[in-house]
DNA sequence: CAGTGGTCTAGACCACAGG
DNA sequence: CTGTGGTCTAGACCACTGG
């Protein structure tokens, strides 16, 4: 029997993961370390790094200097959801995109939403709601308070054409944000906005995005009911 | 003035989040290729590589062969789910995880989830239904279908001390999944469970998991009102 | 201290897709 | 057809950390 080849890290990550599938190496096993792979494999080192750092990122293999690398107990699930621009999320089904601005004020904020944001109690800061559709139904509601010290050039624009969504992306940078997802009632305000039912069960996602040491801008999208967020494990 | 020098991948990528983040590089700009960047970093070419791949791999260039690297427009934000064994995620928020059985029987599940598993309308699966508790407070109520085609030692376990959430972890390899994130009103019998009022907004994670071409199990994970995935961007 | 993974280098070949 | 990114190689040094 002859060893195959592998010539590449792709091909060297598919064997691994077939290993570890089939229980040749059990959960809590420490397997092989590189060098002796890469002969076993007929490949450089290099390589056998690559598809084993690909693994490990995925959850199903435990790296650590010294100690060696072992087939995880518990591999942890990793989701990844893409968060789009609504409006190309919109398109992407193939459906029609509509844009509707609700309101559009500079005012004080809610303490909740101050507090998040580390923003003076007293400070003004812009807010702005509206209305994304998808097929001229109602998809989902944009919450959002922009800080003006942040994104001065966020004050001049209307947010009637483009929405916030969109307008910051292109404007406003950041350097990292917080992202959360829950469940939430709607108000009766919300639910005729999204043309639902009052305490219609909601899918609500929270950002909040910094540029370095400021808050840029913090936002709650509300989803119709029924609406579901997919991704590949 | 002097380049300094870029001795790893990491402060290449580094400087170039720098730059994007600078608007040195805006967005739709075609920045340098490899072979030059690594001239004027003073370092390897697999090095830039390296680095680029890892910004372009967080969504803020795009790379394409012949065509050059491009500073993404929309760049699409990627938020990581890590989906752990409930136990786990109750006992690393430090609280204590309690664990109980609800009903496990073998019955032909309704129309939709035997859609959604493939599996033939009148075949038997094995459902099962817990409540995972944290400081004896009801978390997440499991209800599950396991397909015994795929698992017969399933079969054979109670499921009353062991979660089928991590039994199935340990016991019943995968291949591949889809995951869905949706928000629903509690039933009245889900409201009971839980201990929360009826038509409370609870949000809802469906997983479906496949071996190959069967389909393992069918998940639906409920949790308590107000409950948050959080993760960083 | 010594073994492991983490990374760098210089050079090479290749696959892909733009013009 | 040609420039770009994608990858491989062999060898080297380093950082961390377990024993």
């Amino acid at each position: 029997m002859n060893k195959p080849s592998f010539r590449n890290w792709q091909s060297v990550q598919t064997e691994v993961l077939r290993r570890i599938h089939a229980r040749e190496w059990e959960p809590g096993d420490l397997i092989p370390n590189e060098s002796d792979l890469a002969l076993e494999f007929g490949c450089a080192r290099t390589t056998v790094n690559r598809a084993l750092r690909a693994v490990a990122d995925s959850g199903l293999l435990d790296r650590r200097r010294k100690a060696g690398t072992r087939v995880a107990e518990q591999p942890v699930a990793k989701a990844t959801l893409a968060i789009a621009v609504i409006r190309n999320e919109i398109e992407e089904r193939g459906q029609y995109y509509g844009y509707r601005l609700i309101t559009r004020r500079e005012a004080i904020p809610p303490l909740a939403v101050s507090d998040a944001m580390k923003s003076p109690q007293n400070h003004t800061l812009l807010h702005v709601r509206a209305l994304h559709l998808a097929d001229d139904t109602p998809y989902a509601f944009e919450d959002r308070w922009i800080n003006p010290k942040v994104v001065p050039e966020g004050l001049a624009e209307s947010y009637e054409i483009v929405s916030a969504n969109e307008w910051l992306l292109k404007h406003a940078p950041y350097t990292h944000g917080e992202i959360a997802f829950s469940a939430t009632s709607a108000t009766s305000e919300e639910a005729e906005i999204l043309c639902c039912n009052e305490n219609s069960a909601l899918l609500a996602i929270d950002r909040l995005t910094w540029d370095g040491s400021s808050t840029v801008t913090k936002v709650r999208l509300l989803f119709g009911p029924r609406h579901q967020l997919r991704t590949i494990l």
